[in-house]
DNA sequence: CAAATATACTGAATGGTGTTCAGTAAATCC
DNA sequence: GGATTTACTGAACACCATTCAGTATATTTG
């Protein structure tokens, strides 16, 4: 019969739904100032009817997470695509550093702000994972062609990601107005910075 | 006339009381689970007098960050210390990402937390401009001498600074789960890290 | 010294938050 | 057509930061 599947099609319409608005609003306003009740009026629906589709504000996070995950392999997949490891390597890294300036708010809810992760153990995988083996793969290329001065990968890995996640993240903190940089000359400096920093790990 | 000197007194003893509860408090439940309320009981006042020291839970927070970077200071200042440059380079890097291990929830408030910093520009330097300082010292120290493959100290600056953030950053939002480094790993993988970057960066 | 003023503090009130749950109305099943 | 399941509501709960009229104490003034 037809009606249980029209039914779950429409669970499925419905957390879309949500998520949508969710999203569109976390990215506008952030996600401390995007509340359930704003969701919901947004939505036309009631606060309760959230819960029935989500557990909990962080469910629902978690979600739009991935869904900002795809986009940031969206633009991996889009801007990094030279044949040449080492060049899709800096072109990863600006890719990154670009993600992170122009989205600010979506970069955030990424990686910084304080949520559902520290929960959820096994989920990790699924969320960021994909995005984030498309730069594993990228250094393992690099370092099976003795490109780089990795032994190990995965220090590898942690070494690049910590950078281009330091300087995204200390930016969007404005911790770098003790160095005063002017607001314009933000992207070429840490466009030079990862420019530096690959040069100085390539063999 | 000794009383307006024993009133300014008591004011600073007033707000050093609200400091240190506040500190010991975000500290021990992290910024976002401590209240105004809850600050104001455990030193016993009503909400309402901490307004009246502070002008709001920002204010407060950014006094307690200056605190916090006092003591990252006086951390550099007892760890980092070899007359070696590049070596108090090496021990600067280990004494920063240990505090971030250790200080979990201070490092939070200094460095990832949303709050004041965002509004009041000028203070920066105020607040954790020496403690920046003493790398940015250190670093000279070693370009002076050649030691350095940068040629400008506030990208050098720029860099070692991203790299150690983006560790202990990535560290504490459990972002490095997806490498699935083991709880009592985590140090020394960091600690390796931070000696092989420096190499990386020596000439 | 007494009255007037200034200071320090209170705690209830305002308008928000995430989350729960008894109640309702519609859709589906038998 | 009556019973049951499903979807949804919105008021209620326990919090939150912040404000402010009111009070009680301390200081200054006449």
């Amino acid at each position: 019969m037809g009606i249980s599947e029209r039914k779950e099609r429409e669970k499925g319409e419905m957390k879309k739904m949500i998520t949508t608005a969710a999203m569109k609003m976390f990215l506008e306003d952030g996600y401390a100032k995007t509340s359930i009740r704003n969701i919901a009026d947004s939505i036309e629906y009631s606060p309760g009817t959230i819960y029935l589709y989500y557990k909990d504000k962080d469910e629902l996070l978690y979600e739009v997470q991935g869904q900002a995950f795809l986009k940031l392999l969206e633009a991996f997949k889009t801007h990094a695509t030279s044949k040449d490891p080492i060049r899709r390597l800096e072109q990863l890294g600006k890719t990154y550093v670009s993600f992170g300036l122009e989205n600010p708010e979506l970069y955030d809810l990424m990686f910084i702000i304080r949520a559902p992760m520290n929960v959820d153990d096994e989920l990790h995988k699924d969320n960021g994972g994909e995005t984030f083996f498309y730069l594993v793969d990228c250094l393992e290329e690099c370092m099976k062609n003795g490109l780089l001065i990795f032994k190990d990968p995965m220090q590898a890995a942690l070494q690049v990601w910590s950078m281009m996640h330091g300087l995204v993240s200390l930016n969007l903190r404005c911790r770098l107005k003790v160095m005063v940089i002017g607001e314009e000359s933000i992207q070429p400096v840490l466009f030079k910075a990862v420019e530096e920093y690959l040069d100085s790990i390539v063999v």
